[in-house]
DNA sequence: CTATTGTTTGTAACGATTACAAACTGCAGG
DNA sequence: CCTGCAGTTTGTAATCGTTACAAACAATAG
């Protein structure tokens, strides 16, 4: 679907976000944005840049995921303190995360109903309510 | 309260888990026990420590912190890829996160309603479900 | 009191991430 | 087209929280 004009919707997205198209981000953009949601940390994204034959340094692939997330292209999601996540989903939403393997699932946000919640503290606001459902094998000893 | 026998406490806690009733482990301890629900970050721990004129090894704090948790005295809490904070509260709950200073906040359990959830892949099992409400500063620019 | 086994400690090593300065490139204006 | 500047990219060094490790030490059974 994407075949013809390659990276014209990247490119759109860059445009709109007010970030200059360059090649690396061009690229990353597509490997990101093309086929379904996705979850990436920045080495994994290197490592398939790498093998996508696109020559793009560890440092950019840092600044280019920060400034995707910055524009709201991308979102930050926290579930292990060793690695940072980015996901390509920008909906509201939440997450199964699988220890094990360190994968990630999304849970569209209509999945769960938060019943009630109690109210922020004077003077502050909920910027954002993560859902995060932990999973591990049935029968794991 | 706890002032007559100060480690009574803690060393009962430790007995009961099997841990040697060491004296780092006890002062450690006592400094999370003691009091009501805390959120601890090792280094923080570690400082507080020093400052009640204990001396603790950084590497035993992490130790610590690690085996409380393995035998349940304690929750691992990932709101932050930074760091790692522990828990004193081990019972089904929530929190607030603050990150602007990366403070936590206890949600009881019973004051978040998860009304539906979906179903866990084949074979997988729920360990836990975690709900991390982000607050932010209400008129922040 | 002693042997044994579990703990603690300081420090080196690690892995993810950030900082930084130099090289490079997209693009507006001539 | 060519030029110049601001925005980008890059390699590498630095940082930071955390873990690994081996030697020194301490709790407990007997």
């Amino acid at each position: 679907m994407t075949q013809e004009r390659p990276y014209a919707q990247t490119l759109t997205r860059l445009r709109e976000a007010g970030l200059r198209p360059t090649r690396q981000r061009l690229a990353l953009g597509r490997l990101l944005f093309d086929g379904g949601d996705r979850h990436v940390t920045a080495e994994a994204l290197h490592d398939e840049a790498q093998k996508a034959g696109v020559s793009v340094s560890l440092a950019t692939v840092y600044n280019t995921l920060h400034q995707f997330t910055g524009v709201g292209l991308l979102r930050e999601v926290v579930v292990d303190s060793a690695r940072t996540y980015f996901d390509t989903n920008t909906d509201d939403h939440h997450h199964f995360f699988i220890e094990k393997d360190g994968a990630l699932m999304d849970i569209a946000g209509h999945e769960v109903m938060i019943g009630s919640l109690p109210d922020a503290p004077e003077g502050m606001d909920v910027a954002r309510v993560d859902v995060i459902v932990r999973l591990q094998d049935r029968n794991r000893d």
